[in-house]
DNA sequence: CCGGGTTACGCTCGGCGTAATTATT
DNA sequence: AATAATTACGCCGAGCGTAACCCGG
């Protein structure tokens, strides 16, 4: 039987044409080329190459071999990786998620369920999400919506939704931040509907306030900063309103004298469910208390 | 890398569960599997066992590598296989016949077109003919009919039969031989419905001739002989009726004393078609002449 | 005669088996 | 004590590189 070494000499020599530009290749003598054509013709058991003298080239059973060899290469460089992968996911919990920040307690939490597995989270949109989720390529996905309420619009209808466990593990809620003078700064509540039209800050990681901003204030620009210290540094030294959020507050001191103004449409009042897949509920319960 | 051996030993393993099954059943030492497992576990570069002092067994990993190992070594065994089916039809010329018995003259008109090749020649149904011919298991076919005739009842709407080539290469006529005293005998001509209900020797090495007999004569029994020896000891020791066509009768010399009678059904006066895919005509047109 | 393939030959070291070791039942 | 895996060690031969050879352009 030919070994790795062996059949990668062959499929070289099919792409390169010449035994001694296989050995350059790999930086062995020529004769270990000649010996290793010879052996996967025995191998093989049928005659590979058409030879002169002094020359060496595939026949039609040749060509086929090498077609067939570099799928059996590529399929055993594969095997390996799909392995790897494998053990991958299974040491560690990959945790996909719509906030935009950290969820506080979330991977305490998960930690504390799995001391031995190392935890994976990466932003996303839900969308992607749910179907990383679907895939395998995350255990735990964090939604802004209960996935499981069958009332929830659009894809209600799907039957997935069956197949899905979730339970809310925290909230956030978009505020305005208005600029002292601002002729709406003293209101106790505002809708989005009533900023359309101004140009707003935004400090978003992922698109998903963004989404929401933009269908309910189509006349808005948005000035969106992924780059906290820019965003800081930008409420320092502008008068422009702004968004927030009661999370991205925490760690945010000074909204640079604006005033705090809740909104109160209900699509920037969220509830995050940490969601994963029903089948996968009895392993992760500890996760979920 | 690991070698093909080594993939062995671990499949093996991973089917017997034991270090020591496995040196036995390859007739080898124990220690050269420790040490091929050790080797496969470094090359996937993840545990793929869990071992105690004295004991080992595969690990989640093991048995998903195990799985795909499996695999492997069947696509690696396929190909070798792929490679030499592919040689082997490039160097022979594989024949489907309808007609019984060899017809005169169509080997040698094969290996005077293609002196270099072998030529395998296999008796079937026509439908089995024609399927193996679109698959490709034989280049040529010989046919009872003329598979390009579109009048030809049946499956004449099939789209394919624009994609054969065919020729006439000889005709066979069934009749009957019906011993001396037979209140049939000296008719000049029969129709199968004649002798319906009737037990009638056949001899006959494929189905196709009692096909059309069983149809035609649904009331009879028809004694197949597929052994031509035992078909002739019955002609000589019986007085059955028989079946038998022309071209059989080249061999035969003593046909008990039976009288032959024509049969006038056009379905048992058949004429053979050689019969390509129409894609291969240029190539074997040597064998069309 | 140069570029390229094959054959010959000697050496090295990868990998085998034996045997000793350790742990478990 | 028996069974099973691992470790240690020495030997052998598969397979490498060097070198010589052959052939066609």
């Amino acid at each position: 039987m030919l070994t790795y070494e062996e059949l990668q000499y062959f499929a070289a020599f099919a792409a390169c044409g010449t035994l001694t530009g296989v050995a350059e290749k790999f930086m062995i003598s020529q004769p270990t080329i000649t010996r290793a054509m010879k052996k996967a013709e025995e191998t093989f058991g049928v005659p590979l190459f058409h030879r002169t003298k002094n020359s060496i080239c595939l026949n039609e059973n040749g060509e086929m071999a090498a077609e067939e060899i570099r799928l059996l290469l590529k399929q055993s460089d594969d095997m390996i990786a799909r392995v790897r992968a494998h053990d991958r996911t299974a040491r560690t919990i990959s945790v996909g998620t719509a906030a935009a920040i950290e969820l506080p307690g979330l991977v305490s939490r998960i930690s504390r369920a799995f001391p031995e597995k190392a935890i994976a989270t990466e932003p996303g949109l839900p969308e992607e999400l749910e179907k990383g989720l679907e895939e395998d390529r995350y255990q735990l996905i964090v939604l802004p919506y209960d996935p499981t309420d069958l009332r929830r619009p659009g894809e209600s209808g799907d039957s997935r939704a069956g197949a899905l466990f979730a339970r809310q593990i925290g909230e956030e809620h978009l505020m305005f931040f208005l600029p002292e003078g601002h002729p709406l700064a003293d209101r106790r509540s505002l809708k989005l509907s009533d900023l359309n039209g101004e140009n707003l800050l935004l400090f978003s990681t992922v698109g998903f306030w963004g989404e929401i901003v933009r269908r309910k204030m189509p006349d808005s620009r948005f000035l969106v900063q992924s780059e906290r210290y820019t965003f800081e540094e930008l409420i320092a030294n502008s008068v422009l309103p702004c968004f927030a959020t009661d999370l991205t507050l925490r760690g945010l001191h000074d909204m640079g004298g604006r005033r705090a103004v809740p909104i109160s449409d209900p699509e920037v009042n969220v509830r995050y469910y940490l969601t994963c897949k029903a089948s996968m509920r009895r392993k992760l319960a500890a996760v979920f208390q």
